[in-house]
DNA sequence: CGGCGTCGTAAATCATAGGC
DNA sequence: GGCCTATGATTTACGACGCC
């Protein structure tokens, strides 16, 4: 068991970028919360669950990428534009 | 519909964000020798005596808050790794 | 009641995954 | 396979707030 466990652990240390459904769900969750993209405790555990990572992950997520949107707002503008029709589409079903 | 209160501001979103401010030290990263010198300490005790943080800043040549803060910094530290090992030994 | 504690974060930097 | 950039993680430095 420990083997296995220590094996778990050595897989875990190459990083691989997140599943897209993750990050889908993980950037839905920032433009929908744009003025104020601060998750609280519960609902990073909450996008944690939803994403199949950690919550050390999903704070990780939000700090590069408030930060990185921050620097240059302008690379994201289509992203953000994308999301927002996104939720608005969402919003009336 | 309804207004909830997503974006009050869109012209500038990041209005409201936390911004650190523009008198904040850059961050400096420590040479391998700091590094491996503090981790000593650190393996020696978690917390720092005034007399020890003096000496071990005077040695090094950062200044006290900077060994204060790393310390600070390191025993987050690991509180994370110790809490990630538990969350994988259990489940 | 000031100084050190934790907690959450900003911002810079590191490491490398992945696309071309 | 070698660049290059995007992306996830780690490292310094603080602000806010708590405790003694």
């Amino acid at each position: 068991v420990m083997i296995l466990r220590s094996r778990f652990l050595d897989a875990r240390r190459k990083r691989r970028n997140f599943s897209k459904q993750a990050t889908e769900i993980l950037n839905e969750y920032f433009y929908s919360h744009l003025s104020n993209p601060y998750p609280s405790e519960e609902a990073k555990e909450e996008l944690a669950k939803q994403c199949g990572i950690t919550v050390s992950q999903v704070s990780n997520w939000f700090g590069n990428k408030r930060i990185r949107y921050k620097k240059n707002i302008g690379k994201f503008q289509e992203e953000a534009n994308l999301y927002a029709m996104k939720t608005a589409i969402g919003a009336t079903q | 519909h309804k207004d909830e209160k997503p974006d009050l501001d869109p012209n500038n979103p990041v209005a409201n964000w936390i911004h650190a401010r523009s008198t904040r030290k850059k961050r400096c990263p420590y040479t391998k020798y700091q590094t491996l010198e503090l981790e000593k300490e650190f393996l020696f005790n978690m917390y720092l005596t005034r007399d020890r943080r003096y000496e071990v800043a005077r040695v090094l040549n950062l200044t006290e808050r900077q060994v204060k803060i790393w310390f600070q910094n390191r025993r987050m530290k690991m509180k994370k790794m110790n809490k990630e090992k538990n969350d994988s030994n259990e489940q």
